[in-house]
DNA sequence: TTGTATGCGTTATCAT
DNA sequence: ATGATAACGCATACAA
């Protein structure tokens, strides 16, 4: 390995021009920076990050916490997406990733202890429990977070447009002549939370009542829990004309039961998802969903978060939304022209 | 920050002892070192994990390099679940995991550079171009690596069984009465060769043999190509009653075109795949597929090169083959009893 | 059994 | 403009 030193002797100055010639300081002659910039890249000479980081307090490492219910992990089409993007920016301003987690090896330590272990600049928070106190204890701590999907206070946060595209979905609904619609959402978090008063201000607006049956309670990411609502909906006596799922993937749950129904899609039952992942519109038919700018939020993440961490002192935290929008696929049925006269 | 000088201050003994006894050395007092340990984890002192590894020159932490050619990153659904697979993995042995890259930031350095920048103590490599100069850089440096779907000289490499595989799938559609089979492969890598040759020599064995017409080059993970390739086959005068796609993924570029034909899988003509993925059992008709066990293959590809890393003296590369199986799905029509005759 | 001293490779401070 | 030196936090060889 050739260090500092190794360049500092062959070029006949201290390693201290050396390190200052390379990091590109002005107090170091012209001519002599050029030479030792010419000598190390001769010699190969990279800089030891683990050395740099240990003066520094640096380490041009950014931690990744991406931890979902459904253990799906990096198979998360939704997140793989979000972090993929997040991963391009970061390295754009020569930032590697590490994945935070509990359990090292024997060890148990929180997340926090984690990226303190790591030295990580800075953490990424997404697809987590926020209500865990361990998420709660990083989030908290002097290390800057940037959170996907969930604000705390005083922290950056990246959000998708929950609100808006729910409701451009209902009325979207609505408009095609729809009255009885059912909403399975996922499990109860704020995201959650917005979806579902949207849809209700939303249905309210439009001048719709949706029952308490048609509101059912799933989990994100989890098609056997959604098949399971599914049924329970198509066994009402009044049935839904159609059923909004947490997610596009959960819906591969809701399709399965509704073909052990035998009932078809969409003459028999419309449906829509959410997130707008591959899977979504290569299904037959294709769904009709709300697709989530992954690319957005992973590349606002990651500038927001290496911004906390190069300007500390400038830094603002701030939350930004990021739009989405309704991908029209075949899923739904157009029932104006044919039985809108019926539910009006 | 607590380090191992505040901990040896309150304990009253010396740095070193506090590190043997973190460390379990046995030439340490067993109440000094208990007592040690005990303020340690009250004054919640953590190793820093950089001074550590400037130190041993061991980082404990492990490379991924996965760069595919179609550049969906994280995204790709079947190295993403090797990817977990291998992080938990890793993570079980108390090894963390870093993205490799070139261009990080605005330096370009190769990826065996970014590992040594890294301190990687060892590279998971897959999915990339193994002919690239740099993965061969790599690969044949000191940096311990293992290979996914490719051997190196002298180096471990975790395979998947592809000539099997193939053999087994040939031979179920020849059970299910196909004679007229043509298969669309990846581009010329040595998981295509393997899988290309198995492909001619079942054939061979079953007597029968594809036109040249029948075999196509497309491009792994890319739907656009196979669909072109799909094209050309159903544009043939005698029309495969089957075709075999380079991967389920790509199969959707080949469903597109068959769709657009007007055809019926699999009445107008029978489709497999390769890989397994999720998406591929929700599709309708659901795929037969071969699946690829990626837990297996990422959990072996992190348990040798962590072996490797840990003992460098006693390992031996080897080579480790991953079976895989046909997963039955819809998509085959059973000509035997209709048309089979007209074939003999 | 414990402590002292040293160095891993780098950067930062302060002389010169 | 350049260099000597210390220090980041830790592990280890060696001394006590």
């Amino acid at each position: 390995m050739v260090t500092i030193k190794d360049v500092s002797k062959k070029c006949g100055v201290s390693a201290a021009t050396v390190s200052k010639a390379l990091n590109g300081y002005s107090d170091i002659g012209e001519e002599t920076a050029e030479y030792v910039r010419s000598v190390a890249k001769e010699m190969g000479y990279l800089p030891n990050a683990t050395a740099r980081a240990l003066k520094t307090n640096r380490s041009n490492n950014l931690g990744v916490l991406f931890i979902d219910k459904t253990q799906s992990g990096l198979t998360h089409e939704y997140f793989s997406s979000v972090l993929n993007s997040f991963k391009v920016e970061a390295e754009r301003h020569g930032f590697d990733i590490t994945f935070i987690s509990k359990n090292i090896g024997q060890f148990r330590m929180s997340y926090y202890e984690h990226c303190k272990y790591r030295n990580c600049d800075g953490v990424v928070v997404a697809s987590v429990n926020f209500k865990d106190p361990d998420v709660i204890e990083l989030v908290n701590s002097e290390i800057p977070t940037v959170t996907i999907d969930h604000v705390f206070d005083n922290r950056t946060a990246i959000l998708s447009d929950n609100v808006e595209c729910v409701c451009q979905m209902v009325r979207y609904l609505y408009d095609c002549g729809h009255r009885h619609i059912a909403y399975i959402h996922g499990e109860d978090t704020s995201v959650t939370q917005k979806r579902l008063a949207s849809f209700h201000k939303t249905c309210k607006e439009l001048g719709i009542d949706p029952p308490d049956e048609y509101v059912k309670q799933a989990i994100y990411h989890d098609p056997k829990v959604s098949g399971l609502a599914t049924r329970e909906l198509l066994a009402l006596p009044v049935r839904p004309t159609c059923i909004m799922y947490p997610d596009d993937f959960s819906f591969i749950g809701g399709m399965n039961e509704i073909e052990r129904h035998g009932l078809e899609i969409p003459k028999d039952i419309s449906v829509v998802g959410h997130d707008g992942i591959y899977l979504s519109q290569v299904l037959r038919p294709r769904l009709t969903t709300i697709k989530q700018d992954t690319q957005a939020l992973g590349r606002e993440a990651a500038a927001k978060l290496i911004e906390a961490v190069v300007s500390p002192k400038t830094f603002i935290p701030q939350q930004i939304i990021v739009p989405g929008h309704i991908i029209e696929g075949k899923s739904v049925q157009k029932l104006n022209s044919t039985i809108s006269i019926v539910d009006l």
